[in-house]
Order: structure tokens, then sequence, then C-alpha cells
DNA sequence: GAACGGTACCATACGCTGTATGGTTTTGGC
DNA sequence: GCCAAAACCATACAGCGTATGGTACCGTTC
């Protein structure tokens, strides 16, 4: 029992109790801020007021930190229910996924992570529901699913990668860009091209490519799925 | 210059100096057998019979060292040249790029590093270099390696995360698996269901989801790509 | 009202990390 | 033999995760 209840009068303001999701919310407020680097055990406690240690009386490792806070940002996605039609449910779920990747980018080195929590598990089994109600046979699903996954993952992750500002324009390097772009012209005369005609142009942004390749993957899949119908 | 050059007559093990290129090489051995948080400067520093603080003579910081061996693992992948048909060249990098990923696995998370190397630079540019060559669009050169990249690297991410014995079978995990069955079944049915029927089954292994994707992606890329050349 | 078992917390300490600072030695070329 | 540059080193600092072994407080029970 906490030390200090919520109802004691003495107290002015009433202390907020320490648990494993108080310190998973903070972990992963401080992961926003500064990157996933930038939570410690000692940073953590000292926000909650309490020392290092005392952590461990709450949650069992940094690890089991890592994971709660995987699961949060799990639990922030949409989860399509089965009365939906199954190509509006995936192009949601995968248009979500991603949308909450970027908002999180320290989650997608988390993602390699082996022990899935329950919004973890409850989105995937959600997802599972859609593609099967909509007559899916388990194999499938199987194809589908990793292939969406493997995409919007990968997309996050190149996403994360680039050095983007809040418009999603290509930010500050631009111009180190340029001035190594006589080097580049030499050795990479394809890469220089591209930079020059596609990337660096003014209405470009990578984030654009995502829809592409969404359309491309479910067009593929529905194609699948109707031979297998009809067959 | 070397204190010891590889001439000397006097040592009878002619040592080899100590490199960037030397340290990068080391510091890949050392990730590819026990992970990326098994490479610390102090270990290769003894590795190298230095002290932790000479290494800074030949590396600018330990992120410096990632740089290099990302770039060393692109260096591993094949890179095929303008002359072959595009459809094949990509298949063949793809699997290339799965294949090199899956002996390196640490290399999945360091992907998301900034400063590429002159292995993945080039890398790049010869891809660009194929497509164009067939005739490709820059926009849609753009389309189809976003995608295919996306692809490759988020499936690399998900098989580093299951649980893998060598054969590619699920491994030790099964029984955890089975003896949580009951539990699953009632919390996440469709979960539940899909691993019993087509995950745990005899002749399952993730790692044949990865062609299927790639094929419906590639012929995806083509039917785009043709009603360009047409249209 | 005293004793008790569990809950929540704490102090200290160990071995590890990356690297800043400021030397010292060794070397090839003159 | 001298010198600048190259290669290496010792010491130190601030931080990390967590093992170990405590201590204060609680509601319940006798």
């Amino acid at each position: 029992m906490p030390r200090k209840p919520i109802e004691t009068a003495t107290a002015a303001v009433a202390r907020e109790p320490v648990t494993r999701e108080r310190a998973v919310r903070l972990a992963v407020a401080l992961a926003d801020a500064g990157g996933i680097e930038s939570v410690s055990m000692r940073k953590l406690a000292t926000e909650l007021s309490i020392t290092p240690m005392s952590l461990y009386y709450h949650v069992k490792s940094k690890d089991d930190i890592f994971d709660g806070m995987l699961d949060a940002v799990y639990s922030e996605m949409h989860v399509p229910g089965v009365d939906v039609a199954w190509r509006a449910a995936m192009l949601e779920r995968a248009r979500s996924t991603r949308a909450v990747l970027a908002r999180h980018p320290w989650a997608i080195s988390l993602d390699a992570r082996t022990s899935p929590g329950p919004a973890t598990l409850g989105h995937l089994d959600a997802t599972i529901g859609v593609l099967r109600a909509a007559g899916f046979s388990m194999p499938l699903v199987g194809h589908a699913m990793s292939l969406l996954d493997s995409y919007v993952q990968g997309f996050a992750m190149q996403e994360a990668t680039l050095p983007l500002d809040a418009s999603g324009d290509i930010g500050a390097v631009t111009e180190d860009i340029l001035a190594q772009q006589e080097m580049m012209s030499n050795a990479f005369p394809n890469l220089a091209e591209m930079a020059a005609t596609l990337i660096l142009q003014p209405g470009y942004a990578y984030g654009n490519e995502f829809e592409f390749g969404l359309e491309l993957i479910l067009h593929g899949i529905e194609r699948m799925h109707r031979s297998t119908e009809s067959g």
C-alpha cells in the first residue's frame, strides 16, 4: 500500500502513487523528449521522487520498462473492428501504425523485442480476426500480415532515419548535401541525379511514398484473395 | 606511421598495424559473436593490444565505429551490374540484403544511422543505375526503391525478432507457447488458432514468407513500369 | 496494544561504460 | 643527433544497471 494514500488530508497535493504504469508512462515521455538513451533508471527514479533502487520494487528491470513502453505504443494504434471491410481496415491499420511510430521513433528499435504485451497481442489478434472474417485462408493471413507489417515497419524505420523538419520537407541538411554535390556527382552519378531531379525538388516529401507502396501491396493481396475465393 | 612495420625482421610475428579498418572488422566480429552491446571501446582496445584511449587516435568516437560497421555490412551485399535485367537484379539484391542482415542481425538496428559510408552509397547508386537503364522514370525509381527497401528491411527486422534455431524452425520456445496456449485461447482466440494451425505446424518456417511478399511487390512494380512505358 | 508479515522504500557498493584532458614514447626523415 | 609528427598511454569524471542487505511504515490479528 502507498505510504500516503490519495485521501490523505494533510498533504495539499494528493500525490499519485508510484506504479509500473506510471513509470512506463514517464519513460515514454522521456524517450519522446530526448530519445531512448535518455531513459535511465536514475532519471526515472528522480522524476518519481524515489531512489533508483526503490524503482525495482515496482519494476523487474530496465528491460521490463522497455517492454512496457513498447506495449504502451501499441495501445495507441487503432484496432479496427471485425465489421469493417478488410481493405479499409488494413489501410487504416497501416496508416495508424505509421503515424504512431512517427510520433515515437524510438519505438522502432524497441520493436525487435521478444516479449509482447497485451496491447501488442490484442492488436495482432484483432487483425487476424478481420482477415478471417473476410474469408482469408490461414496461410493467406500469414502472407498478408507478414507483408504488410514488414512494409509498414520498414517504412517507418526509413522515415525515422531521414533528417526531416516538421513539415516533412528535407530540412537543414540541404545545404550540406548541395555542398557535397559535386563530389557525389563523380563517385555516385545516379544518386546525384536522383537527388537533384527528385529528392531536392520543392514538392518532394519522402512520406508521400508511403501510400504508393501501401496501395500496391493491398492491390496484390486483393488479387490473391479473389483468386482463392473463385478458384 | 606504425611503430612496427610489417617488414620488421626482429619480431617473429609481423603484427598487423592498428587501423580504423581493423578496429571495425574486429567490432563486427564481436557483434556477430555477442550482439551489438558486447562491442565496447575497452574490449576493442584490449583485442588490439592497446589502451582504450589509444583507440581514439584511429577512430573519432564509438559512433564512428558503428558507422564503419554498417558500411562493412553493406559491402557484403551483392551489387548487380547494369547489364542485368532489372527484375532479376532487384530479386538478387533483395535476397542478398536479407541474407546479409540475417548474418549480422545487429546491423538492422544500426541501419537507422544517418551517415552512410561509401559502400552504402555505392550500393544505392548501382541500384538506381539498373532501374534507370531499364527505362524507369525517376519518380518510379523512388517509388520502387522505397517500397522494396522498406519491405526487405522490415522483413529482416521481423525475422530477427523471432526466436529461431539454425534450421529456421520455431525453436525451444515452442513448449513455452504451448504452455500458455490455453490462456491465449481465451484472450486472443484468433492468435491462438493461427499459432495452432499455421505457425506451429511442422513444415512452417517464417522465412518462407519472404518470397511471397517479394514476388507480389515485384509483380506490382512490373505492372507500373509497363503502364508508364506503353502509356 | 503488542507483535507480525508484507509493502514500500532506502544506502552503499561493484563493475562497467564513453571519453575529456594532458602527457609520453617511438619513428622516419634530415 | 635532432625534430615534428604519429602512436600510444595514465588518470579521471560522470554516468550507467543492479546486487546486496537493510529500514520505516502499514493493516491485521491476537
